[in-house]
DNA sequence: CTTGCCCCTCACATTGATGTCAGGTTTTAG
DNA sequence: CTAAAACCTGACATCAATGTGAGGGGCAAG
C-alpha cells in the first residue's frame, strides 16, 4: 500500500509516517518513480509505535528496541533500556495517580453545593457590581 | 525567605521559580531593591505546581486551578477544566499501562534464556565476523 | 492532453518548561 | 572596604513530534 492508506488505517498523519522512516522506526520499498510502498505488518508497526509514543518513549528509544521486538535478539543494552523504559512508566503512573487524587481532593471542594461558588452572570455585571 | 532558598527547599531551579511567577502561578513579596521574598506557604505552593506540571497539566491551567485550592471558589469554566484534566489523566494512565504491558512482554522475550542472544563483545569483532 | 489527486523533498514553525549566558545591582562575610 | 555570593532582567537555546507550505513529479480518468 501507498503511505496515504497507510496513514488512514493506522490513524497516523503521512508527516508522522515519513518522521518515523527517517528515524527508522518504519521502512518502505521505493517504487522505481521514489513512492513509498508498505508491506500489510506496517499497520501493526505504526501501531507499537504509536503506542510507544504515547507513553512517553523517545524515537531512539523505540528505534533501540523495536528489532528486540521483531526478533527476540536483544543487546545488554537493549535489555537496560527496557528495564529502565519500565521504571520510567512507573514512576509516571505513580506521578499521574498523585495528581489524579488531588484534582479529586479540588473537584470535591469545587462540587461541593455548601460552599460558595463564583458567580457565572456575564462578566461585565460581575466586575462591575 | 529568598528565591535561592525556596529553590533549595522546593527542589526546583530558580529558573523555574521565576517562571512560575511570569505564569502566575506563585506571587512574591519585592524588596525595595526588587528581590523577591516569599512565604514559608511559597513551599507547598511550588510543591503543588510541580505536582500537576508532572501529570502533564499547562501553566495556564494551572493557574486556572489555583484559586479553587485556594479559596475553594470554583466556576463553570473551573470545573470543566478539572474534568477534563481528570480525564486527559485517566486516558494517559491507561496509555501508559498498555505500554508498560507491551514492554513487559518484550521483557519477557528479551530476558528468555531459551532465546539467542546478541554478542556482547566488543563492536569491532562482531562486525567484522 | 488535461485535470485532479497523490506523492516526493526540503525547510521552517510550533509548543512549553527549562537551561544558560550576559551584564548589572544587592547583600553578606571577612 | 572589598570580594564573593546571590539576585535582577532580558534574551536566546533546547528537545521532539508534528504542522505546514513551497515547488515539483507521477499516474489515472475523462
Amino acid at each position: 500500500m501507498r503511505i496515504g492508506e497507510l496513514a488512514e488505517r493506522s490513524g497516523v498523519s503521512v508527516r508522522s509516517l515519513r518522521y518515523y522512516e527517517e528515524q527508522e522506526l518504519l521502512q518502505s520499498e521505493r517504487s522505481s518513480s521514489g513512492q513509498r510502498h508498505y508491506a500489510e505488518h506496517a499497520v501493526e508497526r505504526v501501531g507499537l509505535i504509536q503506542l510507544l509514543f504515547a507513553a512517553g518513549l523517545s524515537s531512539k528509544t523505540i528505534q533501540a528496541l523495536i528489532p528486540c521486538t521483531i526478533t527476540g535478539v536483544s543487546t545488554d543494552e537493549t535489555k537496560a533500556l527496557l528495564l529502565a523504559e519500565r521504571d520510567r512508566i512507573d514512576r509516571q503512573m505513580a506521578d499521574l495517580a498523585a495528581a489524579r487524587a488531588r484534582l479529586d481532593e479540588i473537584v470535591d471542594i469545587a462540587f461541593d453545593p455548601t460552599l460558595p461558588c463564583a458567580h457565572q452572570d456575564s462578566p461585565e455585571k460581575v466586575s462591575a457590581a
